[in-house]
DNA sequence: ATGGTAGCGGTGCTA
C-alpha cells in the first residue's frame, strides 16, 4: 500500500499539478494539507474521476486537510478530539485494505511565527494536544501513519542552512522538543529510517531562489506506529516535483507498507 | 540584502 502526504498550498491553484502527479504515481492514499478552501469548494469530482474517495476538513482561505483513498475511508474524525479548534488542521480515517486496516491522519501543524505573538503558544498547545491524541491512537496497536506538515525542523541536519532558522518557530528548542516527545511515544520517522544521509528536504521557499540554490528544510513527515513500521518497505521524497510548472513550495513524501 | 514569492480574495494576512 502506497501512502503519500503533501502540503499542496491551495488545492484549486494546484489542481493541474496534483492531478498530473496522482495519474503518474497512483498512491492508494493521499494525505493533503493547506487546501485553503471550504469543503464545498474542494474539487472532489476531478479526483473521483481518477477513482478516489475524498474526505475533507476544509476552511475558507486558510489551512484545510484531506484524505484521498482508493477504498472508501471509514470512521472519519475531523479535528483533534482533544481540542475545540477553529482552525482545520487534522483529519483521520481508517482505510480498509484487503481484510486488514490502516489508520491514517493528515496533519497541518501550526507555523507559530512570529514567536513573540500568540501564534507560538498556539503552536505548542496544538502539538501538546496532538501528542496526547497520538498516544491514544498508539494504544490501539494497529498500523498507523501520521502524515503531514509538522512545521518543525527537528535537527540541524534537516536544514541546508540551519543558521538562518535560528530563533524561527520551526527551529525553536520548544518546537524541536515537542517533536522529540512525539517520536518518543514510539513513532518512526519513515524517511529517516531509510536514509541516513543529510540533504533530505521537503520544502523550499518561493523567495530568494531557494529551490535553485537547494536551500531547503525537512518539515514534512510520515510518522509510523510500530505495527506500520514493521511493514515498511520503502520511504522517499518526490523532490523533482518542486521543479514543475507552478509548484507547491512542499513536495510529496511517500511510504510503502506491505499490507 | 530586514527583501523576496505565492494563494486567497479583493485588503492585508498567512506562510
Amino acid at each position: 500500500m502506497l501512502i503519500a502526504t503533501w502540503n499542496i498550498n491551495g488545492i484549486r491553484a494546484r489542481l493541474p499539478v496534483v492531478l498530473a502527479w496522482v495519474k503518474d504515481v497512483r498512491p492508494d492514499v493521499l494525505l493533503l494539507q493547506e487546501l485553503k478552501c471550504a469543503d464545498e469548494a474542494f474539487p472532489a469530482l476531478e479526483f473521483a474521476d481518477l477513482g478516489y474517495n475524498v474526505a475533507t476538513h476544509g476552511q475558507k482561505g486558510f489551512n484545510g486537510v484531506a484524505i484521498l483513498s482508493k477504498t472508501p475511508p471509514e470512521d472519519i474524525v475531523r479535528g483533534l478530539p482533544e481540542r475545540d479548534d477553529d482552525q482545520a488542521r487534522y483529519i483521520e480515517a481508517v482505510i480498509p485494505a484487503g481484510g486488514k486496516v490502516v489508520r491514517v491522519a493528515s496533519i497541518y501543524a501550526p507555523n507559530g511565527n512570529p514567536v513573540d505573538s500568540e501564534k507560538f503558544p498556539y503552536k505548542l498547545d496544538w502539538l501538546t494536544d496532538f501528542t496526547a491524541h497520538a498516544r491514544a491512537l498508539l494504544r490501539l496497536e494497529e498500523p498507523l501513519v501520521l502524515g503531514g506538515d509538522y512545521n518543525i525542523i527537528p535537527s540541524p541536519a534537516d536544514a541546508a542552512d540551519p543558521a538562518k532558522w535560528e530563533g524561527d518557530a520551526l527551529f525553536r528548542p520548544e518546537s524541536r522538543a515537542a517533536f522529540r516527545r512525539l517520536l518518543n511515544l514510539g513513532l518512526v520517522d519513515a524517511v529517516r529510517a531509510f536514509n541516513a544521509e543529510d540533504g533530505l528536504y521537503t520544502f523550499w521557499d518561493y523567495t530568494g531562489g531557494a529551490w535553485r540554490r537547494n536551500d531547503g528544510i525537512r518539515i514534512d513527515f510520515a510518522l509510523l506506529s510500530p505495527q506500520a513500521a514493521d511493514r515498511l518497505t520503502q520511504a522517499r521524497i518526490d523532490k523533482q516535483v518542486r521543479g514543475w510548472e507552478k509548484p507547491s513550495d512542499h513536495v510529496p513524501v511517500l511510504v510503502t507498507l506491505d499490507i
